[in-house]
DNA sequence: GACTTGACGATAGACGAATATCGTTTATCA
DNA sequence: TGATAAACGATATTCGTCTATCGTCAAGTC
């Protein structure tokens, strides 16, 4: 029950959202969209601040929500760390979060069998994998 | 120097710091190898609490990180949650988390093809698996 | 039993992440 | 172009977790 608004928010024609297209906000979404691996907020301010000197915090939190809401990002959680956001509509994937640059790098791909690990009676809606060690960059070796 | 009252912080071979087993410890040591699940310290602050009343938040972070110290806990991490803690020398293992009563369980076993999951160039050095959706007690079946 | 000091409970403080506030800026449209 | 309010940057506040402090208690030892 975040959104109160009432009127004129049609999804047809060309009504105008009243949210506005501000440089900080262009910006920010195209850091998050171009990226090819989650970023946290402290990555997305650095990355965001290069292109618009002087974009605050506040704002990359704003834009971050408005984008999750709006189902154009998604939050992606490891374990004992602050949350990174991704651009949505990927394929189902997982995560690999190298130790060397601690960046987090989406991997393609499921290993099978997963709903046949818990025993009778847990029902299983949902997973995830998170594999942890060394990005080919942080290993010399090439992409 | 065969002194035998050094008080530096050799490490060598002394054998460990006069650690006082109280009441206090043993309950919230009872309390955590006996559950057969990772408990968070809340978790641990109530149950040792009901075998020892006027246990303080204080005593069960000063216990469980002695414990993780001397390698009898481990500390268990969910995505986007606060640590649990499980007892250390079990099976290598995963968990399972109930979306109804927030408890996170013991799954044996380990999905096989997770070191073919990352592309060429990455090194994978461990994993971490969880499962989401409904425990046995919370679908109401048994067991 | 008396002594030493590790451990205790209570709680204030530190800490990082996230939110709320506020005066200013600026995108949007009549 | 001017009016309006969404969005901005700066920063105070909040929040949950964890740590430090301190006076008291009691485990281990002689």
């Amino acid at each position: 029950m975040t959104d109160g608004k009432a009127p004129s928010d049609d999804t047809s024609s060309r009504a105008r959202p009243r949210s506005r297209r501000t440089r900080q906000r262009s910006v920010i979404q195209r850091v998050l969209l171009e990226a090819n691996r989650p970023l946290g907020t402290q990555e997305i301010l650095e990355a965001a601040q290069a292109k618009a000197p002087g974009l605050g915090i506040a704002t990359v939190y704003r834009t971050v929500h408005k984008m999750v809401e709006e189902g154009r990002l998604v939050l992606v959680e490891m374990p004992g760390e602050a949350p990174r956001y991704e651009a949505s509509g990927k394929e189902h994937h997982h995560h690999f979060r190298c130790r060397a640059c601690d960046d987090v790098f989406e991997i393609q791909g499921c290993p099978p069998g997963l709903g046949n690990l818990a025993p009778k009676g847990f029902r299983i809606e949902d997973h995830q994998v998170v594999l942890y060690g060394v990005c080919p960059p942080c290993t010399g070796m090439p992409g």
